[in-house]
RNA sequence: GGGCGCUUAGCUCAGCGGUAGAGCGCUUCGUUUACACCGAAGAUGCCGGGGGUUCGAAUCCCUCAGCGCCCA
């Protein structure tokens, strides 16, 4: 027997590995169905689980568990990323924690080892955690990025890239994070609001003595490294000085004032210096211009002056070269400070004003970023971009919801060069070795690489191989196939590539989704990485603030699902998915929806108690009774709606399909028109009912193991609907045929109207629970009468009547009346009712029906109405005006008896 | 500044041309043998404002306002 009690704790784990040991998640390539392909998008290796993979995860699981059910050979690949910046710094700090020698001490290579035993130890935690959550994964086929098999394939890529012209090495701007010291990608700067100043300071003209031109600053400490000032062209202001050349105070080195458009004469004071090293922005105007671009900061972001030391100059009140070399080896926010006050000193600095700008901030080291030239190896994104666009306007890929199309556009058409470079020691060194004299051999190994070089110099000559490895992302980018094994012609990459649909946050999608589209186009033969890009929202807390650790407010999934169930949390999130939104989860939404849960327990239960068993031989074609064709015709329906919400992704229609038919149907009607029947004697009526009730309840575990994977097993085995652990693999439910369905719901919903009608009328009277009354049916037809007397069990029971009989002459003094149908149910309540309470309850019933006649009469009486509208339309509203009309006619009868 | 989205019951949200809905909350009642994580009943809406299209607009178009996000 069922516990009294629903504790998931009790069977969660059992259950999971229950599945996992019979091998249910496992893909199986030699299978005859078809393949239904979810790639997960890799979870961070030094993350753990947090709500947000929670929504994802659970999303990829009710679709795959779905598929699986409809018999698909369904593959959810698992395997989590490399995460190079995160995972080298985690381990970094784990040194100096446990006061060992930093990396550069230990060296490259102890330093990797110590990385691959961190993961050994903490990187499978988020895959455990997974677990939890009932995320139904084919661990056997677990990927990381690092693996051997994965490697061979990121050489794979970028070898022929390379050799196709699509990578390259360039001397660019990069976002450099001077903390971590390295290069990272546009995706990871965030801007931060910052209050700073905006500095003015005055340029002297050359051979101009006291003639100026002022120039607005945030960064003053970059005007070590100014070649040019730039002014609009169009800016009558500076017209004369284009063209004649300023001194940058302090350096002391004559730079040109070049026009611009990139200035802006809104702006400071409409002209602006010119640091091409140190700015996107700038970089864009020296090239324009073809001035020099000298480098003014380390790489620590210190004041360097290895490439101005030979151009500094004194002029007398303007430049101090023993200043600048002062400045040497400093701190860029040091130097600025002393900058503005030596500036300042030399009267120099016109004014400061109180200005906030964006600054570009790395979103792992956290400290401002600073652009710098260096070489760094570039992936063509523009060239790769191209077919991405393409395959998605013509709909070989599909964004759900549809308006991310935008987003993706508008990015992909104007996407930059792709730095893949990292000068960081956790990730895929770069294939490629320099010869002494600077040539580069990019080949898969290092044998081919020395002997490309032996083709080219004739002779063994010293390599060393690029020190920097490649971007996370290059590597997750391909993971659709290299998970498969490819570049191997594996029998995986045939079968379960393209991927049916990736399923991830909308931030993601400059990242995975592009990335992957990418590389999946251009080397798997233009086929796409998956078909679908399901986008969904991010968890936000119940003010539908985000959530994060300085806020306080995030929920750890884990402990929702030790509190409430990991069905409660994932059925929680399955119903609040809707298209396009966030998802406002608090701990009182996990909370209801627990409910749910806990319902579909003690249904089960009540079921059990009476007697209710998995009867396999029941045929639901065989039912006769209109109880049992009445629910499995409202399942048929279900079933249709869960299913057609499944295919459109939308979560919510197909979680509130089936709590509605659970609760609402099967529990609130079915159930307790089934109670005086299973308390009855034994006989076929009896055994149609537990027929019916077994076989819908067996619908519903299906229909719901998606979302409700635990709960729904564990009743499955218990009731013994097959062996243990077998819902995950049962079939999906379907249609099954319902003779009279038709007049079986119109029996059925008149039963449950007048139960709801009677039940209205004695709340509203007041009726005392424990007082039951006959029920007098006046105008009833022969089939009203039929119904009632086929019911009266159920309506004794829900309705509180004692029996139920034709009115006989004129109605007793003191009834309540309220009409159903044809029909005028009248209850006697002598001594009971308030007439003036009765009174007003009908007068009301009588507005209500009015209101509905106006605005019925008001359309019918509008001549374009019933010439121009949809035939359908127009009867439609003459069958409803001929319906209230006859109710009003009935409501005042029954007023006119009680004044009487 | 450019783009996208949102604004419907107290709260969270469906509905997106033809009778305004759900869950939660609220009020009243209830030990009828599955369930108080329950049952029964009830109340609550100028569907953000204004204009337009249409026989008909929460739904389509324009506009304004407020909120949120992304990109500059």
């Amino acid at each position: 027997m069922l516990d009294k009690t629903l504790n998931p704790g009790a069977f969660e784990t059992r259950l999971y590995e229950g599945w996992e040991r019979s091998g249910a998640f496992a893909a199986d390539p030699a299978s005859n169905a078809v393949p239904f392909t979810i790639m997960i998008p890799p979870p961070n290796v030094t993350g753990s689980l947090h709500i947000g993979h929670a929504l994802t995860m659970t999303i990829q699981d009710t679709l795959v568990r779905w598929r699986r059910m409809q018999g698909r050979d369904a593959l959810w690949q698992p395997g989590t990323d490399h995460a190079g910046i995160a995972t080298q710094m985690v381990v970094e700090r784990l040194l100096a924690a446990e006061g060992k020698p930093d990396r550069r001490a230990m060296g490259r290579q102890v330093f990797t080892d110590r990385v691959w035993q961190w993961k050994a130890e903490s990187g499978g935690t988020i895959t455990q955690q997974l677990r939890r959550l009932g995320a139904s994964l084919d661990w056997p086929r677990e990927r990381f990025t690092m693996d051997e098999g994965l490697s061979v394939a990121v050489r794979e890529v970028f070898v022929t890239l390379h050799k196709q012209g699509l990578i390259y090495r360039d001397r660019r701007l990069v976002n450099w994070d001077p903390k971590l010291l390295t290069a990272i990608s546009d995706l990871e700067v965030e801007s931060r609001e910052m209050k700073g100043s905006l500095w003015y300071l005055r340029y002297p003209v050359e051979g101009k003595p006291g003639e100026f031109i002022t120039v607005a600053t945030t960064r003053p400490e970059t005007m070590l490294g100014d070649t040019a000032v730039a002014v609009h062209p169009e800016d009558a202001r500076f017209a004369a000085l284009v063209g004649k050349r300023v001194i940058v105070p302090l350096v002391g080195r004559a730079i040109p004032v070049v026009a611009d458009e990139y200035s802006d004469p809104e702006k400071g004071t409409g002209a602006v210096k010119i640091t091409p090293a140190h700015d996107f922005n700038d970089f864009e105007v020296g090239r324009r211009h073809g001035v020099a671009m000298p480098t003014v900061l380390d790489p620590e972001a210190r004041v360097s002056l290895d490439e101005i030391a030979a151009d500094l100059r004194a002029v007398e009140g303007v430049a101090d070269p023993d200043f600048v070399r002062g400045l040497a080896g400093q701190d860029r926010f040091v130097a600025r400070k002393a900058i503005v006050a030596r500036l300042e000193e030399l009267g120099l600095l016109e004014k400061v004003e109180p200005h906030s700008n964006q600054v570009p901030h790395g979103d792992r080291g956290g400290v401002p970023i600073e652009p710098r030239l260096t070489w760094q190896w570039y992936c063509d994104a523009g060239t790769l971009a191209k077919p991405c666009i393409e395959a998605v306007e013509t709909g070989r890929m599909r964004f759900v919801p549809k308006q991310w199309e935008n987003t993706f556009f508008a990015w992909m058409r104007d996407i930059q060069p792709w730095c893949v470079s990292r000068q960081l020691w956790w990730g895929h060194q770069i294939p490629a070795w320099y010869a002494p004299d600077g040539t580069i051999f990019v080949e898969r190994t290092e044998d081919e690489a020395r002997a490309a070089a032996r083709a080219k110099f004739g002779a063994e000559v010293a390599l060393e191989r690029d020190p920097d490895v490649l971007d996370t992302w290059f590597s997750s980018a391909l993971w659709p196939f290299s998970t498969l094994g490819w570049p191997e012609r594996t029998a995986e990459v045939a079968r379960y590539y393209p991927g049916d649909v990736l399923v991830t946050g909308f931030d993601i999608i400059f990242f995975w989704v592009a990335r992957m589209m990418m590389m999946g186009q251009h080397f798997m033969d233009g086929q796409v990485p998956f078909r679908d890009i399901y986008i969904h929202g991010l968890v936000r807390d119940e003010k539908g603030q985000k959530m994060s650790k300085s806020k306080g407010n995030v929920m750890d999934p884990l402990e929702l699902i030790d509190a409430y169930g990991a069905d409660a949390l994932r059925f929680t999130i399955c119903a609040l998915t809707g298209p396009g939104r966030d998802v406002k989860l608090g701990r009182k939404r996990v909370e209801d929806h627990r409910s749910f849960v806990t319902k579909i327990w003690n249904a089960s239960r009540f079921l059990e108690m009476n007697g209710v068993a998995p009867n396999a031989t029941w045929d639901p074609a065989s039912a006769t009774s209109p109880l049992a064709r009445w629910i499995l015709d409202a399942a048929n329906r279900a079933v249709a709606e869960a299913t057609t919400a499944l295919e459109a992704y939308r979560f919510d229609d197909y979680a509130s399909a089936c709590y509605r038919f659970v609760w609402n149907s099967y529990c609130d009607w079915f159930i307790e028109f089934a109670k005086p029947v299973l308390n009855g004697p034994d006989g076929a009526e009896k055994d149609e009912v537990k027929g019916a009730a077994q076989h819908v309840l067996g619908t519903i575990l299906r229909l719901l193991h998606p979302a409700i994977p635990f709960v729904t097993e564990e009743l499955w085995d218990h009731f013994g609907y097959g062996p243990d652990y077998s819902l995950i693999r049962a079939p999906w439910p379907e249609a099954v045929a319902v003779a009279e369905a038709e007049a079986a719901r119109e029996e059925l919903d008149w039963v449950v109207k007048l139960v709801s009608e009677v039940r209205t009328m004695r709340a509203e009277m007041n009726v005392a629970p424990s007082i039951t009354t006959p029920l007098l049916l006046r105008d009833a037809t022969p089939e009203s009468l039929a119904r009632a007397a086929r019911w009266i069990e159920a309506i004794r029971r829900l309705g509180r009547v004692t029996e139920i009989a034709p009115l006989q002459g004129d109605p007793p003094k003191g009834v309540a009346q309220v009409v159903v149908g044809e029909t005028t149910v009248m209850l006697p309540l002598e001594g009971v009712i308030d007439f003036a309470a009765e009174r007003t309850r009908l007068a009301k019933a009588r507005g209500a029906a009015e209101g509905e006649i106006r605005k019925v009469q008001a359309k019918l009486g509008n001549p374009d109405f019933v010439a121009r509208a949809k035939e359908e339309v127009v009867e439609e509203n003459r069958e409803r005006l001929v319906a209230f009309q006859a109710e009003i006619a009935r409501l005042d009868a029954a007023l006119a008896r009680i004044s009487a």
